[in-house]
RNA sequence: GGGCCUAUAUUUCAGUGGUAGAAUUCUCCUCUCCAAAAGGAGCGACCGGGGUUCGAAUCCUCGUGGGCCCG
């Protein structure tokens, strides 16, 4: 094969909470001159940064890091602009002839980006959003029906946000011109060799892991990270939709639930996320999955990287 | 030592003399711009002995565990 047609190559690491991902993923982009783009849909807010788990200056060891801190808390950071920065970083990257590394837990932002699912090039409706969600799923469904037959066909009837979200698009979709609705995603499925390494982990190991974790965060000042947010001008409402860690430390905070209660539902839901990822990542079958071992996924990069 | 209350799912609690119900945990699953989100499915229990009864998890009694009051 010429050099011409050499397509670029892009590693992408996925895995639970706590599996070990980005000290991973810094390993492989010191060895293999890459540039991290991390898929986090918590960590791209500014100063939620011992809750999410963002990885610290120190141990990034001086490999580059896109999408982090991209926004701020008070806005909504949506899997649409994930895929317009993420697309960005990895032109940059690739410019500098290294390679991107996409590496984080939202599986849902990574399949957004490369994955064979079109998202619409729609934004959210506030407004329309809002009328809707009064409405019942029932409701919903006779609306979109009336809207697009297929989707109907096809959407999960019971799940009253993916219902909102639909009929949103056909409404869109009447005003916007059809170029629009277009996106430039399989151009980069054509143009790029990917592999995606998922870090394999029991449920007794990834608990373990977890709750280990949890009291590391305790100890880095968890606590005082979400009352500096609170004091900042960050509202426990908007604490609570960002999600567990600081869902949970604001209800303690507000004198809600109790220390232990804290701790031990931050443990659960975890654990539920965790869980939740894993079911999100088994049914892509293009993943290797590999234990967190630096070796044995260098290894397997390594393979990657020879082949063509 | 005397008296009272209580015992149902991992947990917290409903409930009825006639096939035991919820929330939660746990397991599995779905996913087209809130994704640590939103939704679906499943597993799972009447403390033990005796009695009353056609039939007891339910009523009675003893035991055991738990809680409370008086001394």
């Amino acid at each position: 094969m010429s050099e011409k047609n050499k397509k670029t190559k892009i590693i992408v690491i996925v895995g639970p909470t706590s599996s070990g991902k980005s000290d991973i993923a810094v390993a492989l982009a010191k060895k293999f001159k890459g540039e991290i783009i991390s898929a986090d849909s918590r960590q791209v807010y500014k100063g939620l940064d011992i809750g999410t788990g963002k990885i610290t200056k120190k141990e990034m060891r001086g490999v580059p890091h896109h999408l982090l801190d991209v926004c701020s808390p008070k806005k909504r950071f949506t899997a649409s602009d994930f895929n317009k920065l993420a697309q960005k970083a990895i032109k940059e990257i690739i410019a500098r002839k290294k390679i991107p590394i996409i590496c984080g837990g939202t599986g849902f932002y990574i399949d957004a980006l490369l994955g064979d699912k079109q998202i619409p090039e729609v934004p959210p409706n506030p407004k329309l959003r809002k009328i809707l969600e009064k409405k019942t799923v029932e409701e919903l469904f006779k609306i979109l029906k009336k809207l697009d037959l297929v989707r109907a066909s096809n959407i999960d009837v019971k799940n009253p946000r993916r219902l909102v979200r639909a009929i949103e698009i056909c409404e869109a979709i009447g005003k916007v011109p059809k170029l629009q609705i277009q996106n430039s995603k399989s151009e980069i499925r054509n143009k790029f060799k990917i592999i995606k390494i998922g870090i394999k982990i029991s449920n007794e190991e990834l608990k373990k892991r977890i709750n280990k974790r949890i009291d590391k965060w305790f100890k880095m000042g968890l606590l005082k990270e979400v009352k500096n947010l609170h004091k900042n001008g960050l509202s426990w409402k908007r604490m609570g939709e960002i999600g567990l860690e600081y869902k949970i430390v604001a209800s303690y905070l507000q004198n809600k639930i109790s220390k232990e209660e804290m701790i031990l539902r931050m443990q659960t839901e975890t654990y539920q996320y965790a869980k939740r990822q894993m079911t999100w990542f088994k049914r892509d079958k293009n993943i290797v999955w590999i234990p967190p071992k630096i070796n044995s996924v260098t290894k397997e990069t390594n393979k990657f990287l020879k082949n063509e």
